[in-house]
DNA sequence: TCTATTGCTACATTTAATGTAGCAATACGC
DNA sequence: GCGTATTGCTACATTAAATGTAGCAATAGA
């Protein structure tokens, strides 16, 4: 399972480039990316309560993702447990903070 | 290979829930679904040059993808062929620029 | 008609994710 | 000390998804 020690233009599945924008569209493409960085949004978790919140995805891709996560310097493992966003971490999640508001009115506006 | 009809709350991997937001990070969270927003985001392109922007991925996941963002009513295909944006779409594509911004700072910090 | 493009599909191979179990390490009460 | 319960994390067999290569029907132009 790899697990690159460092470098950011380590597994660029999505782009041979490794401009940095395909770097980070290609981690947040990956499974649980999103959803991991959206749950950590208000408060730390520890990975079992991840877990529960990401409707119990696997742990062996969940444990996959926050490794990649916190190599990217978006996440941390704090002391005594639980897994938090770094000031990054919050930056970036704070991106897509509007997506809610427009996830809502997308729902509402069709599939409903 | 599925393919839904239609209705919002259809195969959200990521969530048992439906919320919206989940539904909207499940679809962004597949494998090139956000590169083919980012890619589309100027001007159209036809599924051949599309595919050539995204790093000749497989034409068999890209046209899932293209499948479901169309869907989702984020791109439509053009009479006289050719994928764009629908308004939706692109206010969708309008929230993940300042990513680029965020990315070219994020890589510089340290993987350089 | 021949050529070149479009969007899209088949299918065998490879890679990633799931699901279940369990480990070592730490902390709790007793 | 002992059991118990938590933490982060891993093994591994099964299943699902993505890759890579080829090619089809439909349309347009020369």
């Amino acid at each position: 399972m790899a697990k690159q020690t460092s470098s950011r233009s380590r597994s660029v599945r999505g782009s041979r480039t490794g401009r940095p924008i395909m770097v980070l569209l290609d981690l947040l493409g990956r499974r649980w990316s999103l959803r991991i960085l959206w749950e950590l949004r208000g408060r730390p978790l520890t990975s079992r309560a991840l877990r529960t919140a990401c409707d119990e995805a696997s742990p062996t891709v969940l444990q996959a993702r926050l490794s990649e996560l916190r190599e990217a310097g978006f996440l941390e493992l704090g002391e005594g447990g639980g897994y938090g966003l770094t000031p990054l971490g919050r930056e970036l999640c704070e991106k897509f903070m509007p997506l809610h508001r427009f996830a809502e009115r997308w729902c509402s506006e069709s599939g409903a």
